[in-house]
DNA sequence: GATGAATGAGATTTCATTCAT
DNA sequence: CATGAATGAAATCTCATTCAT
């Protein structure tokens, strides 16, 4: 049961995907060569396509898988919840806890939206506009509600989503700040930064 | 009176050097190729090295041109003001005007940042330190000063350039906000994010 | 039962060895294209590299296998003879036949050792020197037995191996002289030559 | 009248001969870049074509001049000796005087005949055939007067001049050896190996 | 007679991908 | 399902050479 000699079918392919992700990660697509990936995961690069379609296959299904995460996620986190303060809380907690655990996938649904290929980049920017959408909506039940101000609920859920994607390029796993801390220093931001 | 329909000397190296920004920040700078770059700039591709040394040189002169000026305009920015809102004030109008006439600069030296060689890359992230480090001390002045309430300025720090650095990722000149209102608009988040 | 024109596995690499030594030995290293060594194998150059590493490493294998066999030949050849005047019959005989026989690899490895990077050249510059010291052996020999005279054994013994190998630049396997004749005459001229 | 800013006139022309021969001696034709040669004299590469009008037709010159000289020494060298003994001493003596004075152009000129063009190379090869010539007619006179012996006077010719022109690829002029022990030294050689 | 900039060809090397074994 | 070898395209970069200034 070892990995030793080659992993064994679905297993070569999860491999194939994290070492991908974290290619992908370091490097960028474009600067991944299918060569290093093989390598990575212990075959050669002709036997990856017993695993995958194409290179730009592999990049677009991890993007999507997350993107499909994450908004299955996001909408478990929202249920019920129909005060706009609560819901923009359980936003920022999700948001926050999910760019610190999977730093990867987010890094990359972000940056290499410009390696994919025109159609599977429609897919992917329409599931992210459905994500940027439930903010927004959130704002706007909160500014009707007199609990925000902002001037504009476009602008200001970009500049929240921006703010707290950031985090992905700095945090470290065993960095100074544990993720509560990190999750309330970036709801105190926001709440106040909204507060009417 | 120019022999071809490129230009000549310095007016090349500029074109090239504007096209190259662009295209590094459409395609990113792995996916540019120097075929196309010189075919935009109206030259073949080989002529390019009577003016750039090589094509990491060009991506690192580009960041560090951009840099550069960003830590001048920061300095004379902020130049004479103790008070640490007003100094905040000017950092966040500082970087969101930078940051919408100047996008394609801001965008590649975020992005592109593990596309420079290790040595190149160290100066880079030198001197961005630098700036993150006048807005970490301003937000230190202004805790220090009970005008400020923020748990740890280096994070606040990272989620305010964060928040302001996703402006370039969809601003357009020609979009329905003025400058002016963009500055407002973020001014406001982050003051109020701050607020003691 | 290949699947092209060109062969399969080990053959490749031993057409690519055949085809490089012809082509360097005609037109030089620094002159020699891998799209011409490529077309000569019946292949496209990039897939050169699925058996060679660079362009210098086939020369310096080359170089290295050659110098490699000579030794041995030559250890093989003077093996037991303590005898100078018969070592040296060996040596002119084992030097004059092998020029012959492998005159490709012997006119690289003299006029190519420019084309050889640093490091490789040094390990070649050392085989050399130990196939020249042995000559010189037998010439110190030979003079401390009163067998040889010659005023200095060192320029002795690069003149000597300067003449013969003189001869891979006009020998034609199909030429007047066959190779027992050539080795007589050269040895009549080395053993006069020296004659004390 | 420095040459400080650029040689002036013949000057230049004789200043690219001159780093020519080195660059070639030292790295091979193909391997001599011309921006190479032009920083050498410096100037910048387009301004070589002031003065030669290829690299090829740089190359030729240098042989050709070298072989017209060669071939003048020889025929004064010989002039009037009839005796092939004397005759024989005296090409070994301009032969090997030569080769250690000049080793650079003697050098190219064995190593660089595959970089010429045919035309050019056809007419290098008339020249050294020339001077061949002389060699064998020398060794067939004493033949034939009994005082040489030697089973081919071709052979034995390019055997000799192999063995002489070896002299340039070791002799330093700051070497333990005269240029007088070294006349000697091969003069001895030669003479005995022939020896009837 | 030197310069600076362009050309156009071509060099080595790398890459994703395919496929017979 | 992995391998080894091939393809074909393309990439960066260099070179000799030309020519207006």
């Amino acid at each position: 049961m070892s990995r030793t000699a080659g992993s064994h079918g679905p297993a070569t392919l999860a491999a194939i995907r994290k070492a991908g992700l974290r290619l992908i990660y370091e490097h960028g697509y474009e600067a991944l060569t299918l060569r290093r990936l093989a390598a990575d995961v212990g075959i050669l690069s002709g036997s990856l396509y017993n695993h995958i379609k194409t290179k730009q296959d592999l990049l677009f299904t991890l993007v999507r898988n997350h993107m499909t995460d994450l908004l299955a996620n996001l909408d478990q986190a929202l249920a019920g919840l129909d005060d706009p303060v609560a819901a923009l809380a359980a936003f920022v907690r999700l948001h926050v806890t999910y760019h610190m655990e999977r730093r990867y996938e987010v890094y990359i649904a972000n940056s290499e939206l410009r390696s994919l290929e025109p159609e599977n980049r429609a897919t992917i920017v329409a599931m992210r506009e459905r994500y940027e959408r439930q903010l927004i909506e959130i704002l706007d039940h909160g500014v009707a509600a007199g609990r925000f101000r902002v001037a504009d609920t476009r602008v200001g859920a970009f500049a929240i989503i921006a703010m707290l994607t950031g985090i992905c390029t700095w945090y470290r796993p065993d960095g100074p700040l544990g993720p509560e801390e990190i999750v309330r220093i970036h709801t105190d931001l926001v709440m106040q930064g909204l507060a009417g």
